[in-house]
DNA sequence: CAGTGGTCTAGACCACACG
DNA sequence: GTGTGGTCTAGACCACTGA
């Protein structure tokens, strides 16, 4: 029993999955744990972090499978563009899933973003992009109603919002995205099928119209594994 | 004793945060364990969430803190400035610490990125931020030895490579920042003072010259409540 | 139904800060 | 030394999957 754990845990962990083929199952973790002489807490804890990498995934009740090496989806922040359209152009093919439209009233937060009034009406789409059948990233879009309803939803919606209203012929000038970093609340992680405190890489953005008006909040979260971000920064003076 | 005890954990944590004065230490993590009808591990999980939105600060051996609301470093992406002038532009006070300078030779990640070849010559520059005496930001620039030597930052070395670049004349255009998120390693959570694990903001970047050469790669941690970047993106098409 | 991962508990031992 | 947070263990119970 080493010192350090977790450290030769995860060096331990690293080799194997190497050494397992994709699509295959690992031991179940009370085995494992015993194999490695660690409890299963600290088993857990390592594992996390290949699932953030996207070299695992865990699914309760039926294992912990070896991912497969996958294309992240690329692309750089200057220009605003829907997963579908990155990963077509990348050749990938994404899918939506757990697709939900809701109406609700505006609170103080989503009345300040937008630059309605509290109480204004809006819709709420929130849906998860798989790829290879992994859930990715979770999508949560906030538009005021007069921008997008309901009926408008139920046909040629096929998970991209941004697609949707360009293709509409909606006229959209820029977003602003903030990046940032958390842990995947309850909510978050049930739908990326991932562990609670898992991290996540987290946009949220306002889009533009020709008036500077809001016509959009969005919340995305990223599974990091999947994705490469990039931006190119002007040396500032 | 409810179903979802992480839940109401988080909104108990959360009430005794906003009632107790900054600065002021919370209960040990026994104690409060025992008062919120919770174990210690459940509890120190969902700490873990003030602490990298910035609202707590836990410190081995003395105790947990409340932190006074900090303004957070907030930057553009667009434009890479160093966090000493962003702190500067905000009128905040930041400091370093930890600062080590270490040559070394490339490996073959180092090679590839620095467009060198395996087993040049590096300087490696760590140093941790700090605002307001809290760590914030942990950095790693490593620079071809041709660039930056050993004896030129011993003088007239502030903390930011891109400032010392700058100030000693170098033409720099720009910055190709990938952006990500991850657990911290142990080595960085020990930098930054908090725990293997907790969610952190990660660049990995490349500095240009006018003649396209990297003459850095640099690698930034970031514990996202201390920060705000955002990007202004053009709706492609 | 048996077996898996998801959550939580209780307690141990360690490294560190401070008097 | 005493008390703090940092790490790890062993085991319990739950929710879910799939035969």
């Amino acid at each position: 029993m080493s010192n350090f754990p977790f450290q030769r845990l995860q060096a331990d962990l690293s080799g194997l999955i190497d050494r397992t083929p994709a699509g295959q199952r690992l031991p179940s973790e009370p085995e494992l744990a015993k194999q490695l002489g660690v409890s299963r807490a600290t088993l857990r804890d390592a594992m996390r972090t290949f699932e953030t990498q996207g070299l695992v995934r865990r699914r309760q009740g039926s294992g912990t499978f070896v991912v497969g090496k996958v294309q992240a989806l690329d692309s750089g922040l200057e220009v605003l563009e829907s997963l579908e359209t990155m990963a077509k152009r990348l050749g990938l093919v994404i899918s939506v899933s757990h697709l939900s439209v809701e109406p609700l009233a505006a609170d103080e937060t989503l009345a300040e973003k937008l630059g309605l009034e509290v109480g204004a009406g809006l819709l709420c789409i929130r849906r998860v992009i798989r790829a290879d059948g992994r859930p990715v990233a979770y999508l949560v879009d906030t538009l005021p109603e007069n921008v997008l309803r309901v009926d408008d939803v139920a046909t040629d919606f096929h998970g991209s919002v941004l697609d949707f209203l360009l293709e509409r012929g909606d006229i959209l000038k820029t977003s602003r995205a903030n990046v940032s970093a958390l842990g995947a609340t309850a909510e978050v992680a049930k739908a990326l099928e991932i562990q609670r405190g898992d991290v996540l890489l987290h946009f949220y953005s306002q889009l533009f119209d020709e008036n500077a008006k809001v016509v959009d909040y969005s919340l995305s979260y990223f599974i990091p594994g999947y994705f490469h971000f990039h931006v190119v920064r002007r040396v500032g003076g």
